[in-house]
DNA sequence: GCCAACGTTGGC
DNA sequence: GCCAACGTTGGC
């Protein structure tokens, strides 16, 4: 069972839009090291952070499920679609995505600036200057700790 | 294999 | 809208 953290720009995806669905493909990571993670390391019943990227107020939003592992992203296969990367052969798909569910929405959302602020998340990825992956993992103890500041931040 | 140019991400 | 940081591309 592992902790992810997985950002979506809201105007493209947001918590909203999973939550009336029943489950969701992530399609359209374009990223290496974002791809070995989707492809390799997620499995059924991990839980992951939703982030809205790009807006107004960035930061954690809500919570998903895993629903599916890794399988090969068909968008990439689809000429004209703003995902097509003709490089990816259906043989040999170089793009990956998974499935995922929506379990639940905060009452607030937990800022990016509140998390910079917290000592404890000093290592996540999220918080470093420059980082830019899309799809990152989060440990049990950077897990529980965001949670808290969730019950603070809505208390 | 180096590295300059370019495109993208994403906070502010 | 600006721009810093980063990943990718492609010439050499």
């Amino acid at each position: 069972m592992n902790y992810w953290l997985m950002k979506s720009e809201p105007n493209e995806f947001s918590i909203d839009d999973l939550a009336a669905k029943d489950r969701e493909p992530w399609d359209g990571v374009r990223n290496y090291q974002a791809r070995n993670l989707l492809r390799d390391q997620m499995q059924p019943g991990d839980l992951g952070f939703f982030y809205h990227s790009n807006c107004a107020v960035p930061g954690i939003v809500g919570i998903l499920r895993i629903v599916q592992a890794g399988y090969p992203d068909p968008t990439a296969f689809m000429p004209g679609h703003a995902h097509y990367d003709p490089k990816s052969d259906p043989d040999k798909p170089r793009w990956f995505m998974v499935d995922v569910a929506f379990v639940e929405k905060f009452p607030q959302v937990i800022p990016l600036a509140e998390l910079k602020q917290a000592a404890a998340l000093s290592d996540l990825p999220l918080v470093k200057k420059g980082n830019r992956l899309s799809v990152m993992p989060v440990t049990a103890q950077q897990w529980a700790l965001i949670l808290q500041l969730c019950s603070k931040t809505s208390s």
